[in-house]
DNA sequence: AAGGGTTGTCGAAGCGCTTCAACAAGTGGT
DNA sequence: ACCACTTGTTGAAGCGCTTCGACAACCCTT
């Protein structure tokens, strides 16, 4: 291993002008920046990542905590992992992975450690075991979702209140009346992680407002579940002509059981989804939709802890407006035709 | 935070001593261990990582190389993250979340820093440009997937070659003689990805050992593509009365068109999946599959990387056998009943 | 009772970097 | 021609840990 005295002595120079000319610290003349940068080509060093952390108390680590269950919004953790990843390396950091297994303690142990400068945590429910920890560590700590209590933390999220709104406002323009809400499993609302509730809040906050007959259902992300949901709501509202489907598992299922049906999408009934755009675009039906934007998700999570880590103070909680795109899934409803 | 140093005061022994319970190097008297351990608990100490990486050159950490892709089998590639993350802990090491983005030089600043005691690389191409590096740095390096020249590499996978002729098989046996092949993305192949050219020789080598004809179309995984290449099988072998399935995205797509075509699963139609046993019972009608063991792929690939960190040598090449699983979506075939 | 082994503990020397105080050499104002 | 700065460079002191060699203290042999 190529070490910071060698490039010195190769470059005829001390150590800490080689350290001031990669830290940027100090300035340094034209002339013996040229030399030192070429040395440490000629030589292909690389700073030992130990003793940098050691001598700078930095490590330039950022943990991610992801959850461990493999059973919910795949694609969505993973968007948002690998869009944490690239924009810390954008930052100069890399990331370490942690999963939620070890629970609360790994937190403990990353900061203790001085493993990790920040933490970005994923999957945060409305009380999570994890924030009491993160409070008193003192460390930059950035949440993608919102607890119930967000103070002294900084929260990003989708503004899924206004998410269902959206929804919503969309069917009713449309002229639905009707309206059924597919929702996550009902293991998500009983673990309360805020999307899922806050998303449903929306819906039945803005339906009321527009006097639009809403029906909420949980539902999992199989063919079977969502055939029996599918039963259960045309049972309950025979006239529903509007879906929303938050569930984006349950998507494909549905829209192949409402063929099934013989309901036409878009002619009979409309569908909106919730859902990543890739999703969207892969269905049967190119979906009306709402993005979750997992890609700016991560990255801004990055881009705040990493002001945290700078020093920037003050607690922050960043919704990103929700948008969404008419595609070929939605229409006028049959009655207002 | 608390150092060594304070551990040792506190428990009225030197700092190497604390050293050595807790790296359990040298023998210690239970009554001096308890001690240290007991002011361990008491100050709450965590062993500082930088410094411990610097004296031990050991970091504790492995690094885990992502494709950046999620067009892909996100979900085998989530699972084996997640289970790389936690077998890593179970062997007292964190792991490193690096994309493709940096390419090769990733590896190269990941060794050349001391960041990471060992490398595990997901989504190997057949000739990859990571290869080389990694040989040369004579870091413990395993692969997930496996190359063209795999000498000199540790590489586990499962056995795509085993997996085809699996497929094959039972549906030979069930009488089917005409199958077809919904491979990967035509893009997967252009990549030179191991694992779907590997299957496809599997299935071929199978299909004409035992008088099977068998057409192979790659796939892209969306509704419309699977549309046309549906179309262009059966009108290509219109006879066609088993499908293996290999691209997971394009499942749904085809049990619905197959369905809305008046062709019933198993009576009419066999289908094969290979995917995760998840995909195979979520899907409309319960999946005969090989299972793709993401989290065993996960799980060997640390434990063969930590044997190797411990010094263990000699390249290796584990191949998992495939297991398939009769469900609800393969039957005899028409004319054999 | 002396010699040879164990066993448990310690002191000290680094690991490779950052950073501080110090200083040499130039720059410009008066 | 001198002082007060600014700019560029350096030596040395650590950061908190591991690990090596040394050394008591004890056990067993003979």
């Amino acid at each position: 291993m190529v070490t910071l005295a060698e490039v010195a002595r190769h470059a005829g120079v001390s150590a800490s002008t080689v350290s001031y000319v990669l830290s940027g610290k100090r300035s340094i003349s034209a002339a013996t920046r040229e030399r030192v940068e070429q040395s440490i080509r000629e030589l292909g060093y690389h700073p030992n990542a130990g003793a940098r952390a050691l001598a700078s108390s930095r490590s330039n680590i950022i943990a991610l905590m992801m959850p461990l269950r493999t059973d919910m919004y795949v694609p969505v953790m993973m968007e948002i992992a690998l869009a944490v990843a690239t924009t810390a390396r954008a930052h100069d950091h890399d990331v370490l992975l942690l999963t939620g297994e070890e629970g609360p303690e790994a937190v403990r142990r990353v900061v203790g450690s001085g493993l990790a400068d920040a933490m970005i945590l994923m999957d945060v429910e409305l009380d999570d075991a994890r924030l009491p920890l993160l409070r008193d560590t003192g460390r930059p700590a950035v949440l993608i979702g919102i607890p119930a209590d967000p103070s002294g933390l900084t929260c990003v999220d989708l503004d899924f209140t206004a998410t269902g709104a959206l929804c919503v406002e969309h069917l009713a323009e449309l002229g639905h009346r009707d309206i059924a809400v597919v929702g996550e499993a009902a293991a998500v609302y009983e673990r309360h992680t805020g999307f899922a509730e806050r998303t449903r809040d929306g819906l039945r906050a803005r339906a009321a407002e527009l006097g639009v007959r809403l029906l909420h259902r949980p539902c999992e992300g199989s063919y079977a579940a969502m055939a029996g949901t599918l039963a259960r709501i045309l049972d309950e509202r025979p006239g529903t002509t509007g879906f929303v489907v938050q569930n984006e598992a349950a998507i494909d299922p549905l829209l192949s059981l409402l063929r099934q049906q013989g309901r036409a999408v878009p002619e009979d009934v409309s569908v909106v989804a919730i859902c990543p755009d890739q999703v969207a675009v892969q269905a049967s039906v190119r979906l009306t939709s709402v993005a979750i934007p997992a890609h700016e998700m991560g990255r801004r999570a990055v881009e705040l802890v990493m002001a945290r880590v700078r020093g920037e103070r003050g607690d922050r909680l960043e919704l990103l407006p929700p948008r969404l795109t008419v595609r070929a899934s939605s229409g006028p409803a049959p009655a207002a035709r």
